[in-house]
DNA sequence: CTGGATGCCTGGGAGC
DNA sequence: TGCTCCCAGGCATCCA
């Protein structure tokens, strides 16, 4: 499950291998993965009438562009141009962004949905079996396209959460899940940064006072950080551009071991369901008042 | 406006 | 072994 430290981690992998390059050609296997201008904000998929989806030109999709730089906000990734093209990347649940030296294969790995050849001689493959994914053209950058995000969760401020907090009354799990409350952030991350700074995952975020915020946002960046120093977690798609996955899920303390002993008192965590999200929490460590 | 519920999608694991 | 069922969950959208 791709959340920040998972592209960022991407982010670290791609950029010695794409900022310079230039975009010898874009094939498009499949165009409902795809967003451009005119087309519904949430791409064909997640739209339930039926409508025409707008015309998707190579130039869309950065062909003949010159890569200046990768920028990452939350869980998405921006490839910019030169002149000032974007493409935005949501990995979404399984998907996954891979360099590779054979950029003309006899066939390209199942879920292959885009194929960017480079004009060193290799390629970026856009592969998401599950299709959460989506890939954003803003031929005219994508700056406006981010307005809408939260904070970036990396480098949050215990005053900005703070001051976010006050303005809800949801379980501040829901909230942290929330890409406009707090960009980066997603179900693994949350239990994670809700357990080191033993905040219970239903507690109403305005309820929380400034010593709890403080930790909040100081959990939330320390985990963070820590899972991008051991290339992220991978449950089990999670790849970096090289295919390599990440090992921090050794390091989780509650996300996936419901009903294991918590590895701080030993009590055996609970799991439950919040913001219709599988949750996980040790109720000794983790007090709801 | 806020916030809860729903649907999209596939592979893997559980259970029979 | 082989089948069915269910679950994983980010995000946009719908609805109260």
């Amino acid at each position: 499950v791709p959340e920040l430290p998972e592209v960022e981690t991407l982010r670290r992998s791609l950029e010695p291998v794409l900022v310079g390059q230039t975009v010898d050609s874009v094939r498009v296997l499949r165009r409902d993965v795809v967003v451009a201008p005119g087309d519904p904000p949430g791409g064909a998929s997640r739209q339930r009438a039926p409508f025409t989806p707008a015309p998707l030109t190579p130039e869309l999709l950065l062909d003949r562009a010159a890569i200046e730089r990768l920028e990452r906000r939350g869980k998405q990734l921006a490839l910019v141009a030169a002149d000032g093209r974007s493409v935005i990347v949501h990995l979404g649940m399984t998907g996954a962004l891979l360099h590779t030296h054979e950029p003309r294969p006899r066939r390209h790995p199942p879920h292959t949905h885009i194929v960017w050849r480079l004009a060193g001689g290799s390629a970026l493959r856009f592969v998401d079996p599950r299709r959460f994914g989506l890939v954003r053209a803003a031929p005219d950058g994508h700056a406006n396209l981010w307005r809408s995000l939260g904070p970036d969760a990396l480098s949050l401020r215990a005053t900005e959460l703070r001051t976010r907090a006050a303005r809800t009354r949801r379980a501040v799990k829901a909230a942290l899940l929330d890409q406009s409350f707090v960009a980066g952030v997603g179900n693994i991350y949350a239990d994670e940064a809700l357990f080191a700074a033993g905040i219970h995952p239903a507690r109403p975020a305005d309820t929380l006072v400034r010593e709890e915020t403080n930790r909040l946002a100081c959990a939330i960046r320390r985990v963070l950080r820590d899972a991008i120093a051991r290339g992220g977690s991978t449950i089990r798609d999670y790849r970096d551009a090289s295919g390599a996955p990440g090992s921090y899920q050794s390091r989780h303390q509650v996300y996936g071991r419901a009903g294991d002993p918590c590895r701080r008192c030993r009590t055996p965590l609970t799991g439950t369901r919040l913001a219709q999200r599988a949750t996980v929490f040790c109720s000794v460590c983790q007090r709801s008042t």
